[in-house]
DNA sequence: TGTACATCAGTGAACGCGCGTTCACTGATGTAC
DNA sequence: TGTACATCAGTGAACGCGCGTTCACTGATGTAC
């Protein structure tokens, strides 16, 4: 079988899904020890022996998080324009699942504001990870502006979008927000790339 | 002189004015009930004598700091094409000054994520609050999408790229991700209304 | 194979701290006569 | 005008609570002989 050190790693594991989960649903403040631990099926007590701190473990946590999501976003874009491939980013990013469903989405909406306020020493961890967000597929070529600026402006228009409607929840406004950032950010790349518009999806 | 009813106001407005501060500065749970006594010059224990709770100093603190940030934004752009106004508007926002000075910008980048999260009682104050913010100025018609849905989508982006430019200070992403979102926004603006590119302004 | 011991992942109670909130008190101001 | 009293905005210590963190302990697992 394992061994014990094969069991620990697998705990460890444990561990940084239930934080996973935690930080996406309920940002720093609200991913408490305790909860993660109980997410995890183990009590508080254990945590120590496998994260130095709390700011250890919400660090790791949000870089894998940020890569996952990268990865998950981008998958299964074979065979797609450019233009198609940022636009299908865009409809899942800025869909009512992810708005409805944070605890395998993205943690930005969560954590963002909690960095830039009062938890600044995760702004390394963020410039880490955001980078690679910025790569465009080859053959996008919006007019006036660089690709690169193209990628961060839809970034801001991703999070500002989700983090406003899912502020919203509740409201009529919520869905309005998410469905008008997605449009708006379908109508800017459409304008930018000087091609015909295409009917858009009801994309629920 | 004012007599006692009139000195009572006077302190209930220092401290909305430092909760107003603090808010902007350090997001809901940042603006604790002695801090914000402490910069108005008093002490905690005085404080429920001017609100019932923190939530309705929250409360009615964010609804009057986003009518604020409103009229702020908007004011001074008379003679100016409903284009131009919006693009003032958004250069505004998505400014250096606006990122490094929270006190009186605006609450949304600090207070956002944390309603979406674990704050969702103050939904209802940004839904009463949000809609004033989508009506755009008479002559903007950008085509195939309709100005409201560009309006909240400049929202979105304005929010999401000062809360991201914010989490990410002291390192170079700030300011492309802020620059990179303004340009963004200007360039969508132009080409979904059909005009010629001008020069924009450095804008540091 | 069986027994005694060592290891160590995880437990759960306790800690110090900061928070929102309460409350008996203070002392300056206004009023009554 | 002067004195005694009433009012009440603001004080500051205390409360219960949840947090991150610590630590003596437990009990299952692996090892030695």
């Amino acid at each position: 079988m394992e061994g014990r050190a094969g069991q620990k790693e697998e705990t460890r594991a444990l561990i940084l899904a239930s934080a996973s989960r935690l930080l996406r649903e309920r940002g720093i403040a609200g991913a408490n020890v305790g909860d993660v631990m109980k997410g995890a099926g183990l009590t508080v007590g254990g945590f120590y022996a496998h994260f130095e701190s709390k700011k250890a473990l919400v660090d790791e946590t949000l870089r894998s998080a940020i890569r996952e999501t990268r990865a998950k976003l981008r998958s299964g874009l074979e065979g797609k324009s450019a233009r198609g491939r940022i636009e299908t980013v865009l409809g899942r990013y800025l869909s009512a699942a992810h708005r409805d469903d944070p605890c395998d989405g993205c943690p930005l909406p969560a954590v963002a504001g909690e960095i830039a306020t009062t938890e600044r020493a995760y702004a390394k961890a963020l410039a880490a990870e955001l980078p690679s967000w910025a790569d465009m597929p080859p053959g996008f070529e919006p007019a006036g502006i660089s690709a690169r600026a193209v990628a961060f402006g839809l970034m801001s228009l991703m999070v500002g979008g989700l983090t406003l409607s899912r502020a919203l929840r509740g409201t009529p406004l919520s869905d309005e927000v998410l469905v008008s950032s997605r449009r708006f950010g379908r109508a800017a790349l459409r304008a930018l790339t000087g091609e015909k518009r295409e009917k858009e999806g009801a994309g629920r």
